[in-house]
DNA sequence: TAGATTGTTAATCGATTAACAATC
DNA sequence: TAGATTGTTAATCGATTAACAATC
């Protein structure tokens, strides 16, 4: 039966249930039921129909899981046919990384444009991405939807600047900058990559083996 | 009272005191209760000191926490003043932002290399870190002490890449492959950072806002 | 001393796992 | 049909919160 409030943990499962099926897809599996599914990602049986059951009903007694039809059935529930659009401030070495490598359309997002404060990247176009002045910002976000700010920005300015935006109604922010950002705002979500509390995490698991 | 076993949960937050504790030391805060530490982190008072309890008794009844001790002893338990040697393999563009921005020093890492396959880079020296040729790689970890290595590889390499530094000795792996790596040896671990992961968490949340 | 706050035990809450009737 | 596997309810487990005696 399909729940309402979905816990954290269940919504952090669902991109990992999302890549495995893509793999097993592209392996060209037909089908899976959730015990084989639970061994390949080390994860029980049973809490993988508790998550599922939390959307809809996606299987079929005795049979198991289509896995095109659920790989589909989580990408729509994870938003990756939603065609989001997403700009970038800050395009240094990591700006400039992600902008490069990271599969954003393969997400659903489309990265519609960069800004930064440096001249040698303002008027240059990264991986088809337009690079403008941090003066053109405010306008850019007046005439277009923005649902993803990407924070590759300095400490310093983060939240200020994230504060800024969101007073433009800006409400995702995926926040590189290591540091916790807040909005009083219920409605306006930060995912955070804090580089250092993953690798301090790690620092704790090798000194305490 | 000590704790054997920590949850992760646990061992998850204590990054994020630390940070805190820093950020509180640096500005010049002398001692914090856990109720105050609590309303700055948005964490309960109780589960603070539960938190801290895994580990020893680092507060004093009527005063709280000395804000420097607490950070030191925090410090200690995450490992950052072990002096931990890292090298990083892939140095694309990921790899060159990391370098150039990430204080590794702080965390308590020596970067003392890194490895490409590129001409372009290997013999050169980014941010202080010597750039190797891939086929130095085994005689450098034959010769000096690596406790974690930084896979900023594709993917296609990255399994097979992950078994070989494993079968000379690593056990420790900063995963940015985007791909769930696996040993069967349990001393081994690995610390994923899963952009697209962390992508389409936000994605959902803004879908179903 | 009186007030504040710890460390710890007990209570609650939520998430995971097990069990099983329904059914393909 | 018989076997397999779902969706869901109930049981268990673990994590968070509340309470409080100890004590600085």
């Amino acid at each position: 039966m399909k729940k309402d409030n979905i816990s954290d943990a269940v919504i952090r499962r669902l991109p990992r249930y999302y890549r495995q099926l893509n793999e097993l897809f592209n392996r060209g599996i037909i089908r899976i039921s959730s015990h084989s599914l639970g061994e390949e990602m080390n994860i029980t049986a049973s809490q993988i129909r508790q998550d599922f059951s939390c959307f809809g009903e996606f299987g079929q007694q005795g049979y198991g899981y289509n896995v095109e039809e659920l790989r589909s059935e989580i990408g729509h529930i994870l938003g990756v046919d939603n065609n989001h659009h997403l700009i970038m401030i800050g395009v240094g070495n990591l700006g400039h990384a992600l902008l490069q490598n990271f599969p954003f359309s393969q997400t659903g997002f489309a990265v519609d444009a960069a800004f930064d404060v440096s001249p040698i990247v303002i008027g240059t176009t990264i991986h088809g991405v337009p690079v403008y002045s941090m003066n053109d910002l405010d306008g850019f976000i007046r005439e277009h939807p923005v649902d993803v700010v990407v924070l590759t920005i300095p400490q310093s300015i983060a939240q200020e600047t994230a504060s800024h935006l969101i007073s433009l109604g800006i409400q995702g922010f995926w926040n590189f900058t290591n540091m916790e950002l807040n909005s009083s705002k219920p409605e306006v979500k930060f995912e955070n990559i804090h580089f250092a509390d993953s690798l301090l995490t790690l620092s704790y698991r090798i000194a305490n083996r």
